[in-house]
DNA sequence: ATAGCCTTGAAT
DNA sequence: ATTCAAGGCTAT
């Protein structure tokens, strides 16, 4: 059945975003050497959608019908089974999650960067947190973007150099302990749990640990309900996994030392034609064959994923243009973790 | 699904 | 022998 897709099936065993169960076990460092494992082809996980994203904040004039190559955006009919998610019990309207946000003052609204008409948040959504994390941006007149994200990780290994630092990212509201050296790195990034060793690149909590395995391996593919922004500490992260996931990766979590983008449902037709996983893990780097893989056919559902992109100076969409987009903000990207891989 | 605990295998 | 992170196991 799949016979017919191998040979495109052979050139994605030839990428670097697969998650590999490499057998490989246990290894010391926040940085595994590069194991070359190449594609997966599990995916466990169903519910290969999510299409139900709250109404993404109006930055930018709704996208027309997008269809790359023909390739009609059917993207939004799929909307039905997701995975479970946890009964909007209590979807709190994003103002109150925002409410939670002690200390954070003005972040919230940076969700989406705009430049030159990109938005970018369909990658960071959410950035917020990354922005808190020490995301820094500059943009060149050409339009090229460059970006210099202090990952947790990043930070977390400066403290470390120093063993000195602050408590973690998140204020002790008013406590300031200048000789509290103890308070350190105690702090899961993502939760603010206590912090159980180095797992997948960084200091995190153990539930942390466990939540990011069974999502890299299971490849779930979570949805939120709200505006993908939702506050993540020790009591409430349970309430919302996409956004757990997205500090997962905001915070610099990896896999086999690669960073990872981000974990999108692929359609049926083009995990069949390809020979994918029906849920794919996006890893850096990014090979520009899977840039082009990801603008002829993931595109849409990134876009089903995260909201909207605009193309706003770009015109109508082509693969071109789209192969352009890509290459600029995921590998720019990519190349930038490369630094830390 | 979550999270605490355990086993594993590699590195030192 | 010891340390440690990845992954397995399993009671909630
Ligand atoms: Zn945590
Ligand atoms: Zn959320």
């Amino acid at each position: 059945m799949i016979s017919a897709m191998d040979q495109h099936a052979s050139s994605l065993a030839q990428l670097n975003f697969g998650l590999g169960s490499p057998a490989g076990h246990g290894n010391g460092g926040g940085a595994v050497p590069g194991t070359g494992s190449p594609v997966v082809e599990n995916g466990g996980a169903g519910a290969p959608n999510s299409a139900g994203i709250g109404p993404p904040p109006p930055l930018y004039e709704p996208p027309p019908l997008y269809s790359v190559n023909g390739m009609a955006a059917q993207q939004h009919h799929q909307q039905s089974a997701q995975q479970q998610q946890p009964p909007p019990q209590q979807a709190p309207p994003p103002q109150q999650q925002q409410h939670h946000q002690s200390q954070t003052p003005p972040a919230h609204n940076m969700m989406s960067y705009n430049f030159n008409n990109i938005d970018t948040s369909y990658l960071f959504a959410g950035a917020g947190a990354a922005n808190s994390a020490g995301m820094e941006v500059a943009v060149s007149s050409g339009g090229v973007i460059s970006y210099s994200p202090q990952s947790i990780g990043q930070q977390q290994q400066q403290q470390q150099q120093q063993h000195h630092g602050i408590c973690s990212n998140q204020a002790p509201t008013t406590a300031d302990l200048p000789d509290t050296k103890e308070c350190i790195e105690e702090l899961c990034p993502v939760c603010g749990d206590k912090v159980s060793g180095y797992h997948y690149g960084l200091l995190t909590c153990e539930s942390c640990k466990g939540f990011f395995k069974r999502t890299v391996q299971n490849k779930k593919v979570y949805t939120c309900v709200a505006e993908r922004s939702c506050h993540i500490d020790k009591t409430q992260r349970k309430r919302c996994p996409f956004c757990r996931f997205q500090k997962c990766l905001e915070v610099g979590m990896k896999l086999e030392g690669k960073r990872i983008f981000a974990c999108v449902p692929v359609s049926k037709a083009c995990s069949s034609i390809h020979g994918i996983s029906p849920n794919l893990l996006v890893q850096a780097p990014l090979s520009s064959e899977f840039c082009n893989l990801l603008s002829t056919h993931i595109w849409t559902v990134f876009q089903s994923l995260y909201g909207r992109i605009c193309f706003a100076h770009f015109g109508r969409l082509t693969t071109k243009k789209l192969s352009f987009c890509v290459n600029n903000e995921l590998e720019n990207r990519a190349a930038v973790a490369a630094d830390f891989n």
